[in-house]
DNA sequence: TTTTTCGTACGAAATATTTCCTACCTTTGA
DNA sequence: TCAAAGGTAGGAAATATTTCGTACGAAAAA
């Protein structure tokens, strides 16, 4: 499934934290991101739940949610997704276009060849 | 300006033949991705010529629509924003994850290992 | 016990995005 | 000339997404 941008913001939250309830990623959305309702909130993972995207453990009053998937999986997904239609699945024109223009900082381009020789 | 989904369509084939009138884009998208109504690519173009994501020249019948900005300067925008969502601006990170699982090819491994030695 | 606080559920409104119908004009071809 | 083909403009409808008010129940505090 595929979450949308309001979604991936509560999934960051759930995947830094862990499991959580409705407050507490309200709490955190408003401190680290924007102000937003608490009923906003509440009813974008209900919405979550409902498509499979976040479990829910209700047995406490204290409805607690949870990743239905993996951090890394999703985020392969999304990032498989976005090589291919931004650059025809090329893995390789993206990390060109990600070092070619500058900006990129040296220590990051040091860290990325050290893994890449590691892989072999 | 913050492209859509369906405008990052029009704009690749934009980027991919140059500028290009209603026709053209709208058949090239049925070709390469999907069904869709001319007239629905007509609104949607002008509503990029509004907002400034295209440039439109009307001196003829036939007006030709053509990218505002760089195909490299766009890219390097969602990119970026890419990046700092869902890697808290890590570039390595996003690289590590697109080589660490496999499925990335090995061609596009030796590739990107040329090109980061170039960058010295 | 009564009031206040804190939770969920639900519906509706506000926005954003996408799609396409229809009117109307120009060009082309018969 | 005049019908057919092909253009643009604009509005309205369909979808998708986001936001929040309000009702109502449970728990905690007074």
């Amino acid at each position: 499934m595929e979450p949308t941008k309001s979604e991936l913001e509560i999934l960051q939250v759930l995947w830094q934290h862990g499991p959580s309830t409705v407050r507490f990623v309200n709490d955190t959305l408003n401190e680290e991101k924007r102000a937003v309702q608490y009923s906003s909130t509440l009813k974008l993972m209900q919405i979550m739940a409902e498509k499979g995207i976040v479990k829910r453990d209700e047995r406490s009053m204290k409805h607690v949610y949870s990743p239905a998937e993996e951090e890394s999986k999703t985020k392969n997904l999304l990032l498989k997704r976005f090589v291919d239609t931004m650059y025809k699945g090329s893995a390789s024109s993206l990390v060109m276009q990600l070092f070619g223009n500058k900006g990129t900082s040296e220590s990051d381009l040091k860290e990325i060849k050290d893994f890449l020789n590691k892989l072999d």
